[in-house]
Formats: C-alpha cells, sequence, structure tokens
DNA sequence: ACCTGAACACCGTTCAAGT
DNA sequence: ACCTGAACACCGTTCAAGT
C-alpha cells in the first residue's frame, strides 16, 4: 500500500526505484540494505514499508505483471484456444527471461498479488483451451506458472545463460502439455 | 581429493559427514559455519578443503550421482531406446526430488564432477533414442538435466511441496521432448 | 506517524599464529 | 602440512530515540 502522507510516499517510491534497479543490475537476491541506502533511506523504513523481499519484489513488478495479464484477456478474444494458451506462455517466457528478478516475483502464495492475477488470467486461457481438446485435462495453471519460473530462475542463475535458451527449453516444456494424440 | 595424512583425512571425512546431515535437512544453502563446527573443525579448515560451496556439493552427492549413471548404463544394455532415457530421467527426477540438495550438486559447470558424470551417462542414452527416432534432434542433453534440475529445485526452494509434485511436473516437461507425430 | 542510526545475531572468507 | 581462532566485511531484522 502506498502511503498517504507525502514524505513516507516519497520514501516508498525511491525505495520502488531503487529495488528496480538494484534486481535488475544484480537479481533478485540484491541487498536490502543497498537498496534503502541508495534510496537514502534507513534500512528499518525499507522493512516497515515492505515486510518481506517478495513484498518489494511485489510492488516492483507489478505494472509488469499487470501488462502480461491485459495480454491474456486480449488473446482469449482473438486467437485459437490452443495457440492462444501456448503463445501467451511463449510471451511470459519470454519477458521472465529477459528480466532479471520477475521469475521470482511470480512464485505461489495466497499473499502474492502477481502470482494470483497471473494464475487467475492464465486459468481462463487455460479452461478454454481444455474445452476444446487442445491441452490435457490434468494439467493445472499453477504446473504451467511453475515450469515457466522454474525453467526461468535456473536458467537465469547460471553465470553465462542469455535469455534465448530459457526460451527453448520452455518451448520443449510447453509441447509437453499439449494434448498427446494417442498411440 | 582426499588428503592422505591420518588428521586431515579424519577432518575430510567428518565435513563430508556434517555437509551431508545438514543438506539434508536444511537444502544446498546449509551455513558452512555450522557445518564446520558440527564437524568439530575451525571454518578455515573446510575453506581449505572445499574451496567452493559447489565443491563441498559434489563430494557429498559423488557416489549417489555415480550410482545413478551406473543406472543409465545398465539401462542402455536392456530397455528400448526411447523408454530407457524417459525411464533413466524419471527416476534421476525422483532421487533429485527425494534429496535435498541433490538437484544443486548437478548444476553445469566444466569443474563439477557430479555435471560431468550425468551428462556422460546421459549422452549415450540420449544418442541411442536418437537413433532411434524417439526423441527430437534438436534436444541436447544438457536440456534434459536443466529441465530435471531446474523443476526439482524450484519444487525444493517452496515451503510446502512433496516431491510427488516435482515429479509429476517433470512427466510433463519429458513428454515435450519425445518426438511428436506431424500434423 | 514516520523516520533514523545503532544494536543484534548472523553470514562467508582470509590470515597470522601455532603445532 | 595442516590446523585454529580471530579479524574482516558484509548480511537482515529489530528497537530506542528522535521529529
Amino acid at each position: 500500500m502506498r502511503p498517504r502522507r507525502a514524505d513516507a510516499a516519497r520514501n516508498y517510491d525511491q525505495l520502488v526505484a531503487a529495488a528496480a534497479e538494484a534486481f535488475a543490475r544484480e537479481g533478485a537476491e540484491a541487498s536490502l540494505e543497498e537498496i534503502a541506502r541508495r534510496a537514502g533511506v534507513g534500512s528499518a523504513t525499507l522493512h516497515r514499508h515492505f515486510p518481506s523481499r517478495q513484498a518489494l519484489l511485489t510492488a516492483v513488478f507489478h505494472d509488469r505483471v499487470e501488462a502480461l495479464c491485459r495480454q491474456a484477456r486480449e488473446s482469449a478474444g482473438s486467437a485459437e484456444p490452443g495457440t492462444a494458451l501456448t503463445g501467451w506462455l511463449r510471451s511470459v517466457g519470454a519477458s521472465v527471461a529477459g528480466t532479471r528478478g520477475l521469475a521470482s516475483s511470480l512464485v505461489p502464495g495466497t499473499d502474492n498479488a502477481c502470482h494470483l492475477m497471473m494464475a487467475e488470467a492464465g486459468d481462463v486461457l487455460l479452461t478454454r483451451a481444455r474445452r476444446a481438446g487442445a491441452v490435457r485435462a490434468e494439467v493445472s495453471i499453477g504446473d504451467l506458472l511453475t515450469l515457466v519460473v522454474a525453467i526461468s530462475m535456473t536458467v537465469e542463475h547460471r553465470p553465462g545463460a542469455d535469455g534465448s535458451e530459457a526460451e527453448r527449453l520452455l518451448g520443449l516444456a510447453i509441447d509437453g502439455i499439449r494434448q498427446l494424440r494417442q498411440g
């Protein structure tokens, strides 16, 4: 929650800005102390506004995640059910692979707004694809997001990896969720 | 390298034993300082024997990884090429999902004996499966191990996850590497 | 209400001094 | 050769004191 009082609101914004920069530069494990320092704020102030690292990640990536959810709703109206889902997953994968820290903002949790938004938006595409017989019945939206996050986070933590590797691996995993022809 | 001198060899063994226990209890990020303490050894002694966390992980899981590699060689002689590969990957996934820290011992690296052993053993199965037309041509053994490690590590880091979730997700990913029928 | 700096309890790594 | 304990430079979190 962004505070109402002017000085507190300013600190909040500066913390989010400093965190965005730090996550982009050093990944989701960037030092909270240094984020506070760069925001020109005491470390206790950071902890009051953001009681956990997750809360800070959520604040930083909220808009980005919202854009991905909007994209899901748009493609639900236009594209064919199966390709709408897989296309969206690939798009999410590309975003996550190209944005350090974004994957960490999506880890499951009932108090994680980013994850909840994505699960809700993605579930619409999944349900539609399932009705069309385009995906296996036993796959949940949680499974799909976990695969995207797992692959992106792992590749992200590797020193010499570019995003293209994550996208290729994700492509393989996505094919696995498609309805297999019998035989 | 296990030292030759008696006192150093004893310290080495106690460090590996303490690390095995710590990794099992707290995962691959267990405190190195506490491992040294439990081994009854100064922290500097740990760092000389194992200059990186990775080196300690490798030492702890070397035998386990060797067993998985032996399993690969055995199934290469007996089973049908496609199922030999996917069966082995599932078996690796089950081991990794049921053994905290094991996934971390498998991250790629030219100096990581565990990863090198697995890549070599797995490549035999993969090449055989590819010749039989059972898997897509563009998939590498690195891809397959990365998928297994990515899924297992991610699920492992989640508070409320049991190994069965990792195995189910891995099943999906493995299906993705199978040769798709055209159309 | 909100902030700050200091205090606390931890890390991993390195190094001088010992045997 | 090998070990130890202390020192160093960091963490994240909390709390008394300030405005």
